[in-house]
DNA sequence: CGTTCAAACGGACTTTACCCCGGTTACCTT
DNA sequence: AAGGTAACCGGGGTAAAGTCCGTTTGAACG
């Protein structure tokens, strides 16, 4: 939601809205922290603020847009670690070591923001996921290229892993679930998704020492 | 103690209450042909049936809800089908078969339904999928069970690849992209599962007049 | 038939996301 | 430095979701 890269520019963001936005941000931060992500509200933020209503929305756009950029905050950080972070997450290892060092990673990072990840999901909206499938998706599908896939469609392939990788945290699991379980979800399908990628790139599975199955 | 098993039924739905429902129902479909998902509001379906507002949400809890149950009626006769149609979809054809047949006709079904699907989603839910995950995850895990995947989490699995076929639609392509391209849409993420699929299953691709890549 | 009661009903009430617009202010231009 | 302007601020206004509780009614039972 914030321009790390050179916008089109139609004119830098004004000093004080900005000063606000952090303002906003780390409020809310604050009340997510001690009262849970359905204890946010417009009405309260901006109160709390010391802003007016209308300020929040004209920085947030809507309420899942506060969830987005609090979220984006994070993301970024992450990105970090993807695009120049150390190997196998970051660049340096095999295609195939950074696709399920990734899958691993993110659904730690979702699982670790599952209450931010949740709240950017808008019920009343055309396209549901804000950012956080553009990175995610453009990333599996350039490690999916570098595969040499044959008679793939990657795109379509892409996008049906990511929901792979997702959706199970964003759709199947409930909150409080993984709030209980986290580590053993966390690792369940980690290795669910190390199993998928090397069966879709027909590698055989990791030999070494795994103790069979994980229950 | 109680009753043998015939715990399922604390008491049969009375009466009115089922008339209600159905005149909801029908009332809200109509609303929904008419004005379109955005228009349908509790108050406003409440007022055309001429019932209280009060009635709506005893039936159906959230404005989630009313999608939900308009949905569960549509997916109603499509669990006919797969479960005692004709084959592939249905039983009596190899289990790789089925499970190719299932995802397309799984993926018809959610762009035919995109509005309902959509709008069953609710955003402030610890669960947000309603009906519409349990019945495709068991199916699609049983399938998986015949396929003998030597190492596999089938649970887990079953839980990526249900995401991956209902994520594309229900969270990464928007509303109006999916109606505007419908038909080509549909061919594209069908021929992807089938390839996910046979991946997944280790099978070699299909052969056949392929023309290479869609577009 | 009356009695009884859980369930259903209605609609006023509360809360909250989101809109609007008059007034204000930071930034650019000259 | 002055002025113009686009962006920002505030907070009251609207609509819609969801809650509450007193009233009504279907149906099981005697």
């Amino acid at each position: 939601m914030n321009q790390p890269v050179a916008w089109g520019r139609p004119r830098a963001e004004r000093a004080d809205a900005a000063r606000n936005r952090q303002v906003l941000l780390a409020c809310a931060r604050k009340i997510l922290a001690e009262q849970g992500p359905d204890r946010l509200t417009m009405d309260g933020l901006a109160e709390r603020a010391g802003l007016g209503k209308g300020t929040v929305f004209r920085r947030f756009g809507t309420r899942a847009g506060i969830f987005q950029a609090l979220l984006d905050d994070g993301e970024r950080a992450f990105q970090e670690q993807v695009l120049s972070g150390p190997p196998p997450l970051g660049p340096g290892a095999a295609p195939l070591d950074r696709l399920i060092a990734y899958g691993q990673a993110r659904i730690d990072f979702l699982i670790g923001h599952r209450d931010l990840a949740r709240g950017a999901l808008d019920g009343r909206e055309s396209v549901p996921a804000g950012t956080q499938s553009p990175m995610s998706q453009i990333h599996i599908r350039s490690l999916l290229a570098q595969l040499s896939l044959d008679e793939a469609d990657l795109d379509v392939l892409a996008t049906q892993l990511t929901a792979a990788l997702d959706g199970p945290l964003l759709l199947y699991l409930s909150s409080d679930l993984i709030a209980e379980v986290g580590p053993r979800i966390s690792t369940r399908l980690g290795r669910g998704w190390a199993d998928l990628i090397r069966r879709v790139t027909c590698e055989p599975r990791a030999r070494a020492g795994n103790p069979g199955q994980v229950r």
